[in-house]
DNA sequence: TTTTCATATCTATATTTCGCGATATGTAAA
DNA sequence: TTTACATATCGCGAAATATAGATATGAAAA
């Protein structure tokens, strides 16, 4: 866990909100198709409508994200499911307010 | 005061380390030769030595990290002091956390 | 009142990041 | 076994950032 890495990961709007969007998948997307539940996350198309950025650009974000493992993703059949990896963002918060 | 602002000068290891170091200036830097107290925080001169970077690069930095409001620069003659600002800081951890 | 010293600002270049369209990949449907 | 769809990756130009040297500024010392 790399705290300035993660701080960089974050210092970006767009994948802030993706960050919060996440903490509550039922306040902020729509249900999905196949499940009735956001137990492993949120599909990238859903994320990407309401970021109102490019496919790539929200897929290269969610990389981003995951490779700095705050988020966690899950393939259901042709889609792919991301959700919070709480136990990183705590150790990150910790870290940081330690550090800071 | 912006999150995402804080959070980008702060995605910096140096910038980072700045931070760290002023909150012990006891620990981390000489005794100023003026004054014996860090009261105003600690002048450019021992920031920059203890960085290794330019003097350019980090007055620059401190700067930066200024106009975020993290730090508060007073002027004592040829030397400015540059010293935390914990009301921000504190600020900035609180709305991350909620945030996040 | 020149000179010196500490810091700030300007200019420049290299690297990184932003965000996109195009294309590739993997999966399910037809 | 093609086709369609969701997502990932590639390649790109534009914008921002990192870092330095050169120069400017402001204050004290000579």
């Amino acid at each position: 866990m790399n705290v300035v890495a993660i701080s960089k990961v974050l210092a970006n709007d767009t994948r802030l909100s993706i960050l919060r969007w996440l903490k509550d998948p039922e306040e902020n997307f729509p249900p999905h198709k196949d499940i009735d539940h956001f137990d492993d996350g949120v599909c990238v198309g859903y994320i990407q409508d309401k970021a109102g950025l490019s496919q790539s650009t929200i897929s290269t974000y969610l990389s981003l994200m995951q490779q700095a493992d705050l988020i966690i993703p899950t393939r259901h059949g042709k889609w792919t499911y991301y959700r919070r990896n709480e136990a990183v963002i705590d150790q990150y918060m910790k870290s940081l307010r330690q550090m800071i």
